[in-house]
DNA sequence: ATATTATCGAACACACCGTTCATTATCTAA
DNA sequence: TTAGATAATGAACGGTGTGTTCGATAATAT
C-alpha cells in the first residue's frame, strides 16, 4: 500500500477516534473529520464510502484483535498490551479496561447501533467457541442460538453497566458478576 | 384539546406508524411523514419538536400502557386487548404478540437506539417491581442495579430473538426461555 | 358574531452529503 | 533518474433534508 494512502488513512482514523472521544457518532460530520485530519473531501471519499464504513473498519480492527487474542489466536500484531493466559472473559474485561481507545464510550452513547452490531457479531463468535462451558450450567431446553445470543447480550450489558459506572471495579469483580448473571 | 389538533396529531401518528412498518426509523424523513399525513410542514413542527420526539411520544403511549397493564394498574384506557391475570412477564409476551403495531420491527432494525432506550426504561421500572422474585434465584453478591439492568436487557434480547424468528413460538415457551436464561 | 387558534403553503437560510474535475505532488518500476 | 502511474488537493456543484418564518385562510370556542 502506498505510503500516501497509509498516511491519510491513519490521519482519518486518528481524527475520527479523537472526535469519538468528544461527541456522539451521530453528531460527527464528515466535514469535521476531514478538517481535523487535514485531508481533502474527495480524499476521504476515496478511502471510505461513508462515515459508517469508517466506523465499521475501526471496529473490525479493534474487535477482531481483542477476540482473536482472547481465543489465543496470535496471528494478529499486538498493538495492545495483553496477557494471553487469563481465562477468556476475564481477559476481555482486562483488555477493555487497559486500552479503551475511547471506543467504549460508544457503548453508553446515543447513536451507536452500528458499533454495537459489530461488537455483538464478534461476541457471538466468541460465545460459540465457549458454549460448552455455559451449556453445562444452563437448562438443556434452551435453544443453542438463543443461548449464544444471551451470552453475547449479557456480556455487552455487563460492559455497558461497568463503563457507565466509570470502570471503577476491577476486571476480576466484573467478570464474576458476568458469570453469576449469565 | 381542539378537534383540529387531535385530527392532525392522529394523522401524523398514523402516517408515522405506517412508515415504520415499511422502512427504518432513520430512513424516514419529516417530508414523507407530512406528505402521507397530508399536513403542512409548519403544522408538524407545531406538534413535535423533531422526529425523535414523535417517536418518543409514540413509545410512551405504547410502553406505559403495556407495563402498567402488566402491573395491574388499570388506570389507562384499554386500547389493546389483554388478559390481566396472567403472570406478569407472560402477559407481556402475549401482549407484544397480540398487538404488534409494527413497533416490534424496531427491535430488529438498524437505527433504533431511541426506541430501545424507551423500551428499556419501562422495563427497568417493571424489573424493579419484580425484583424479589429474581433475587431469590440469583447470587446475593450481584449489585441491585446490575441485576435490574440484567433483567431488563435479557427481556429485550429475548423479545428481539423471538421477533427475528418471526414470533413463531407461543408466548408460553418464550417466557420459559426468559426465566431459564435470566 | 367575534375573537381565538390551528392550519396552510410557500419561501427561506442553513447544513451536510457525495461527486466531479482539472491541477499538483508523490510514489514506483525500469 | 526519469517516465508513467497513482494519490491528494481544492473548489465547486446539485441534491436532499432540516427547522423557521409569515401572511392568509379556515375551523373552533364562547
Amino acid at each position: 500500500m502506498d505510503r500516501r494512502q497509509r498516511k491519510t488513512r491513519r490521519a482519518i482514523f486518528d481524527a475520527f477516534t479523537d472526535l469519538l472521544s468528544r461527541k456522539e457518532f451521530g453528531q460527527i460530520t464528515v466535514e469535521e473529520i476531514i478538517q481535523r485530519a487535514d485531508v481533502g473531501r474527495a480524499t476521504f471519499y476515496a478511502h471510505f464510502e461513508t462515515k459508517d464504513f469508517l466506523l465499521r473498519e475501526l471496529c473490525q480492527e479493534l474487535f477482531c484483535h481483542i477476540v482473536d487474542a482472547a481465543c489465543g489466536q496470535e496471528e494478529h500484531r499486538h498493538i495492545f498490551e495483553c496477557d494471553t493466559h487469563e481465562p477468556v472473559f476475564l481477559h476481555l474485561f482486562s483488555h477493555l479496561q487497559k486500552n479503551d481507545n475511547n471506543l467504549l464510550k460508544l457503548l453508553s452513547g446515543e447513536n451507536n447501533e452500528l458499533f454495537l452490531r459489530y461488537f455483538k457479531t464478534e461476541l457471538r463468535r466468541l460465545a460459540e467457541r465457549q458454549l460448552p462451558q455455559f451449556q453445562a450450567q444452563k437448562d438443556p431446553r434452551l435453544p443453542r442460538d438463543f443461548l449464544v445470543e444471551h451470552i453475547a447480550a449479557t456480556f455487552i450489558e455487563t460492559v455497558r453497566w461497568w463503563v457507565n459506572d466509570g470502570m471503577r471495579l476491577p476486571p476480576e469483580t466484573v467478570v464474576e458478576y458476568f458469570y453469576l448473571a449469565v
